[in-house]
DNA sequence: AGGTGAACGGACCGGTTCGTACATTAGGAG
DNA sequence: CTCCTAATGTACGAACCGGTCCGTTCACCT
């Protein structure tokens, strides 16, 4: 034994082969969208054969589902480490949308296979595991902070926090999902670094004058 | 001559066909994507054959540059026809938000081939005749709008038309584009009747909220 | 050690799909 | 009327692509 704490490196390792094709699959079917991801491609890219992907995932489609799957999981684990009670409303609804802009940015693929089931009608999602898979933990945080902030006499009260959500959302996704034909007609890269932060505070802005117009 | 007013139906017309075949391929191309619509599905829901496709757009990627090119000159079109010139800042700010609102929930097949071309990272688009076909008539109107309402001292003045744009155009095609991931993750349908009118006006509040930020 | 089932590889198949060669007709010009 | 070309239809080909068949190898258990 060289190592003990390794696990060992075994040639045959469902679990290691499994996830690879979901990765590699994630990567492909984000790039290329579902009819234009090929099987055969994603299992080249692989250290094993389409075969497998059969094996594991039934095929194509099977794959695909597993794939959003991963990615919704994935992204809820994220959203549910936010921890903003200990800040004041205002500032905390801030820090909510600046994570959800941060995250938007550092998951692109999560953007892109979300705007892919959307041009599929969100079919899979919808038959999926749905229910345990959905829920976005981001939503009762957002509640909890709004909750706060009307008690405090500092929003809007005729808010709801799905419309919030709504709007942070819809800026986060715009950015990532458009900003190939946003480029092309205006010539501006909303993934400029040098543009980032300016985006990032808008964002922030805009939400909180949202829940806060007509207040002092 | 039965009728003289009726420019007689002739069985081969060059025009007819061609915009018969960009008008069923639009539909194709929005719903299934690129790589999904079929060449012989879009010839087989046309009057003609799939001989014609290639005889006047040369293949596939010919027909859906057309189909692209076609949506982008109707919604330019539809743009340079809003005049909010005679009204005050912040009702033309509305309107045109919500003109925006309005376009997009009547054209669903242009934010679906914009979200499909995206996904195609805009290759297409940014080739294209696009100096020609870009430019978007609706940030020009904003731009005045936004001169209007700065020098009424109304309107924030560290504020680029740009990013109200963006703001606007990011509410309007997340209702339309995300729809079905956010019905099924949430339960609420953006485009159901009876939330119209609220998001109508969400987008209104949202936008005039943000520029006239700091004002009393 | 040897058996057993999970994990795996590669060749292959049948339908699909983009694209084309070739034949044909309509309809206007002269 | 005749010719000539734009416009159109039919049939087919070749590559592609999702999916499967059959055989093989590894790892664990007794």
């Amino acid at each position: 034994m060289t190592a003990e704490s390794a696990p060992k490196e075994r040639v045959r390792d469902a679990e290691r082969t499994r996830a690879e094709i979901i990765e590699v699959a994630t990567h492909e079917f984000a790039d290329q969208g579902y009819a234009g991801a090929r099987v055969d491609e994603i299992a080249a890219k692989t250290r094993t054969t389409k075969r497998m992907i059969y094996y594991y995932f039934g095929g194509k489609e099977g794959l695909y589902l597993a794939v959003l799957e991963g990615a919704y999981r994935r992204i809820r684990a994220l959203e549910q480490e936010l921890d903003v009670e200990h800040l004041e409303p205002v500032e905390a609804l801030r820090r909510l949308a600046e994570m959800t802009f941060d995250h938007h940015e550092q998951h692109p693929d999560f953007v892109r296979l979300v705007a892919i089931e959307n041009i599929h009608y969100a079919k899979h999602l919808s038959s999926s595991s749905s229910r345990e898979v959905l829920a976005a933990p981001a939503l009762e945080v957002l509640s909890r902070i709004m909750e706060r902030g009307r008690a405090a006499g500092l929003f809007r009260d005729d808010l709801d926090a799905l419309d919030v959500h709504m709007i942070i959302s819809a800026f986060c996704v715009f950015r990532g999902a458009n900003r190939y034909t946003f480029n092309a007609i205006f010539d501006r890269d909303l993934f400029d670094p040098a543009l980032r932060d300016h985006l990032r505070t808008m964002i922030g802005d805009l939400v909180v004058a949202h829940v806060t117009a007509g207040r002092s």
